[in-house]
DNA sequence: TATTTATATTAATATATCTTGATATATAAG
DNA sequence: CTTATATATCAAGATATATTAATATAAATA
């Protein structure tokens, strides 16, 4: 029930939908790619990734200062269904802007 | 998306949990059996009820004076995911006591 | 080593949601 | 027509969640 509960709380917010289906269309980006892309704030920004997190739908991998996320991978049914039912959703998102010193992400 | 969010806003609670996945398992009921079954005050019951027939989860039979809920048919796939998972969940459910005067359901 | 950069965390405030008790409505029964 | 029953709605207080600003941590660079 609690990583039911969890799951489902980490979906119901706009902007989290909005990050969420925007590394799904856009695979792994760094906090501030997510902080330029959308305009937020980084402790914003870092909140809400911890909370996609974990409720199992992203994974973090740290290099040097970064932190890049990217959808968790295996996904287990039921988040693979809310990632597409997300996918069918008509929002508008922003394109990615990697203004951050990094140029590669592939490190 | 305010259609995705009320869903899932509907399910982002341990109570409507509950009482959708005891709907899922007895069928039709109407509110004072689940008043009852969970021994909770009344408007707190048909507060709940609204919510999760708003998001598309119930439907209400209005008979008389009382108003029979039961899962909502046809339900999308969504939903029916939805559905299935919290039927996977070990929840402690009351078992259905239907103490209210009718005792016919089928009317 | 001191400074800058990327990220995380914390505290305060703002906003949303839940619960309860009171009241409203509508049907049935006396 | 008055009373009782079933349900719905509303207002007030309690609780949870989101946002911001400030601070902490940790790695890279000067």
């Amino acid at each position: 029930m609690d990583i039911f509960l969890k799951t489902i709380g980490a979906i119901n917010d706009e902007t989290r939908i909005k990050i969420l289906k925007f590394i799904d269309i856009n695979g792994e980006v760094c906090v501030c790619d997510i902080e330029n892309s959308f305009d937020m704030i980084q402790s914003r920004v870092s909140r809400h990734l911890k909370i996609l997190k974990d409720a199992g739908f992203l994974k973090v991998k740290r290099v040097g200062r970064w932190a890049y996320y990217s959808i968790r991978d295996p996904l287990d049914i039921f988040r693979q269904n809310i990632l597409k039912e997300i996918g069918f959703l008509d929002i508008e998102l922003p394109t990615l802007n990697k203004e951050c010193i990094t140029n590669d992400t592939s490190k």
